[in-house]
DNA sequence: TAGTGGTCTAGACCACATG
DNA sequence: ATGTGGTCTAGACCACTAT
C-alpha cells in the first residue's frame, strides 16, 4: 500500500515547536501584538499538552530569547546591550557551537606531532600518540586584521580520517563528526590571559608580550574523550569574550 | 492548636532531592556500589514522581555532575580534568553565583563616583548619577598572593541601602538582594584580555603591563536594569576561567 | 528481550503578579 | 478575582543499550 500520510518527522515535537518559536520570534512576529503567548493558547494553537511546550519554552529560555515569570507572562528579551562593537557573543551550548559553525576559518595541515605539553597539562591529558595539527588564521572583513590564531589537534586514533579534512570548509570538528562517526558531547573550555610570544605577535599583528586572550577548547565525546584539542589567541585589545547567564532559581 | 507536622520545608521538592543526590555523590557514597540509582529506584525511594526526579536530575546534570544515556543509565561524572591547580570552575548559572557566594572579599566603601566610561560603554549603559563603589582584593589562602582584584559599583537608587552593605560579610549583589529588595535575574560577563596598569600591578604583585584576565560583570534585576557593575582584574599566570558545556541535542 | 532514559498526555494544586 | 508560570502526579509509548 502507498503511504500518502508522510512521516518525515523525527525531531521530538518539543524540539519542532521551539523551532516554529525561534523563527517568529526572530522574525519579529510578536512585537506588534500584545507579546509572546501563553502557554495555554500555545497547547491549543499547536495541539499539544503543557509538558511539550515547556519544553520548547525551556528551550528557547536558555537560548537567552525569551523570558518568563511567573504571574506575569512570557517575554521575548531584547537583543540589546550589544554595545561593543568587536563582541564574540556566546551564552549556552548552541551558540559557542554556532560561533565555529557559522565562521570558517583557512586550516593548514601541519602534519602529526606530539600534544604540547603545556596544553595537554591543562586539558588534563596523557600524552600519547601523534596527534594531527592544524593552525589557522581569522581575520575580521572589515579592515582584514587578525582576531584569532588557532591551533587545532585531533586525536591519534582520528587521524587517519581527519586526512580527509578539506581546509577550505567547515571546522574540524563538524567534519570529524562527519566522516569519523564520533559526536560532540561535551566542550570544556579554559580561559586565561597571557603575554604574545614573538611568533604569535607578528601573526596577530600586535606587539610582543602584549596581552593576548588564551581560549583552550577541549571537545569531548560520549565517552569522555577528548577527540580534538583547540587553542585560540586573540588580541586582547579586539577581542572580548562575551556571555550571558540567567538565573533560573 | 500546637501544629505537630513542622511545615518548614519552602524548597520544591525536586531541588530538595537535588541537594540529596548532589551530597550523596560529591560524598563518593556511589562511588563503591554499581553506580547511580535508576530513575525508577529514586521515584520508589524518595516516594515521588519520575517529573520530580527527572527535574532534580536535570539540574545535577547541568551542573556537570552526572551524564545520562538513553539505554545505559546514569553516570557519574569524574572530577578529572582538574589539573591545572588555580581553576576557578563555572559551568551554568548557579556555579557563577556559587563562585561569588561562597567566597568572600573584604571590601572597602570608596564613596560615590561616576561610573568609569569604558566600563559604562561596554556593559551597554548610560552614564548617570553617582554610583556607590566599593573596591577589594581576594588572596590565595596557601600563599597570600591576590588572584583578584575587584571594583564594584552599585546603581544611584540602591545607593542608599548599599550604605548598610557590611563589608565583611558577604557579596555585594547578595546584600543587594536582602536589603535593597532587588534579585539578580541575569549575569553577563566580558572577559578580556589586558596589560596591568601600575595600580593594578602593584595590588595584584605582578610585573608592569603583565597580562591580566579583565572580567566585567553586570548583574541585572528583573526588569533588565543593571543594578551592580563589577570589574575585576586577575593576574594572567595565577589564574584560569575554567568552564564546560554539554551538548544537548 | 529487558531495562534504561527520552518524550508526551491529561489532569491537579500552588505562588505570584496584575487588574 | 483572574490568569500566569512553577511544581507535581500517574500513567503511557518509544528509542536506545545491553545481555
Amino acid at each position: 500500500m502507498a503511504s500518502t500520510a508522510e512521516k518525515v518527522e523525527r525531531k521530538p515535537r518539543y524540539l519542532e515547536l521551539a523551532d516554529l518559536l525561534r523563527a517568529d520570534i526572530l522574525a519579529g512576529r510578536f512585537d506588534d501584538t500584545d507579546g509572546f503567548p501563553t502557554e495555554a493558547v500555545l497547547c491549543e494553537e499547536h495541539g499539544v499538552s503543557r509538558f511539550t511546550v515547556r519544553e520548547a519554552l525551556r528551550k528557547l529560555q536558555s537560548e537567552g530569547l525569551i523570558k518568563r515569570r511567573r504571574g506575569s507572562g512570557t517575554m521575548i528579551q531584547p537583543a540589546s546591550a550589544r554595545a561593543g562593537a568587536l563582541h564574540q557573543p556566546l551564552s549556552n551550548v548552541d551558540e559557542i557551537l554556532q560561533y565555529a559553525r557559522d565562521t570558517q576559518f583557512m586550516f593548514k595541515e601541519r602534519g602529526r606531532v606530539t600534544l604540547p605539553k603545556k596544553y595537554a597539562e591543562q586539558a588534563g591529558l596523557e600524552i600519547s600518540g601523534k596527534w594531527l595539527h592544524f593552525s589557522g588564521i581569522r581575520t575580521q572583513t572589515h579592515d582584514g586584521l587578525p582576531i584569532a590564531l588557532t591551533d587545532a589537534y585531533v586525536h591519534p586514533e582520528l587521524a587517519e580520517a581527519a586526512q580527509k579534512i578539506e581546509t577550505a570548509r567547515s571546522t574540524i570538528f563538524q567534519q570529524l563528526e562527519e566522516h569519523a562517526g564520533v559526536s560532540v558531547s561535551r566542550v570544556t573550555q579554559d580561559i586565561q590571559a597571557v603575554a604574545a610570544t614573538a611568533a604569535i605577535a607578528d601573526q596577530l599583528k600586535v606587539p610582543r608580550r602584549s596581552p593576548c586572550l588564551r581560549i583552550l577548547r577541549s571537545y569531548l565525546d560520549d565517552s569522555g574523550r577528548a577527540f580534538e584539542i583547540s587553542v585560540s589567541h586573540h588580541p586582547g585589545h579586539r577581542f572580548a569574550y562575551s556571555m550571558h547567564i540567567d538565573v533560573d532559581s
